[in-house]
DNA sequence: TCTCCGGTGGGCAGAGTGCGCACCGTGTCG
DNA sequence: CGACACGGTGCGCACTCTGCCCACCGGAGA
């Protein structure tokens, strides 16, 4: 799965061999997923590498794309939107997707699209002041073009935060 | 919405007043959201403001917990997780959702998952190496107490990706 | 008017970074 | 077998940035 196309063709980085992370790199990442804050030499010193070989994979790391420069470290709920929803929408079949994307783009709640197999053809997350907020994006989200039909549901709890510690450890540990 | 509880009282940090971001807050977190490297001093001559200013701004965003100290920043395409599913999970109505909990988050492939409002009782964001790969969860996902349906939908295509840009703009520009 | 508070400017010690270098063990290849 | 590349290591150095002082200032509110 990648970024919606938008005409050009893949850059040359696109299409850079990704370098398969090995146990050492995941020894890094997960201790960086621990402590983020954590300094270089301070990441050498926990896993008992020199700071070299730490900074060099980090390096690396960065440039391969495995570990990203961008980092998503706004809560929302700083924002005053504690409210959380998902949206499947259906498009009219006869027209592209293009259209509906840019709409739903140019709306702030909208904080996450993606394109989906089944039922439905987009699953869109949302983050709202309260229900009545939610309702209102709701209405900006039906106006976009294409759009038919829009289903919500609201998360009540997060059962699981969003995490990849376990997969880190299962790739650190193999 | 909130993370699952686990049975203690909320701590004193979770329900301290949380400070409502000013313009200038929108501002400093907009330029971290564009270039997330960016130091103390880059912050602050690039928003015209005192280095100190900055400094105190960014201690106290993170105090309230409006800029998180944990970030996601590893991609799961580097572990060989190129396909991204969602499923949404039906539960037995007798019995919690406390085991099916448990079950999913000792799934590591499962990155995300809600309770939800809806049909649904869950849904899990899962990250998986092939479609043979995400039957295999699946399957694992279908042996978790009190999960009695599935329903799997692959994204296709980041229509939008992950992004909270628009609303701190609308914040700064306020 | 007085006081509080946030922003500002300057300064300073210490930590961390980025980078160069040389060395070494391993594995590969002619 | 010898040459070589490669990744990890240890050392050092210049530079930046941080974290934390302090004093000053201007506006808002009592």
């Amino acid at each position: 799965m990648r970024t919606l196309p938008t005409g050009e063709a893949p850059t040359e980085s696109e299409l850079r061999t990704v370098h398969t992370l090995d146990a050492t790199d995941a020894r890094i990442l997960l201790a960086l997923d621990e402590d983020p804050a954590a300094s270089t030499m301070a990441l050498a010193t926990r896993l008992g590498l020199a700071r070299n070989t730490v900074h060099a994979r980090l390096r690396r790391l960065e440039s391969d794309g495995a570990l990203q420069q961008h980092s998503h470290r706004v809560d929302p709920h700083s924002l005053g939107r504690t409210l959380l929803a998902f949206m499947t929408l259906s498009l009219s079949q006869s027209q592209g997707s293009e259209g509906a994307a840019a709409a739903l783009a140019a709306i702030p709640e909208v904080v996450e699209v993606l394109a989906t197999t089944g039922d439905a053809d987009l699953l869109a997350r949302v983050v709202a002041v309260d229900t009545a907020d939610l309702y209102r994006i709701t209405e900006l989200v039906l106006t976009a073009p294409g759009v038919e039909r829009a289903s919500t549901s609201i998360a009540l709890v997060e059962v699981v935060p969003m995490r990849l510690a376990p997969l880190l450890a299962q790739r650190a540990a193999g």
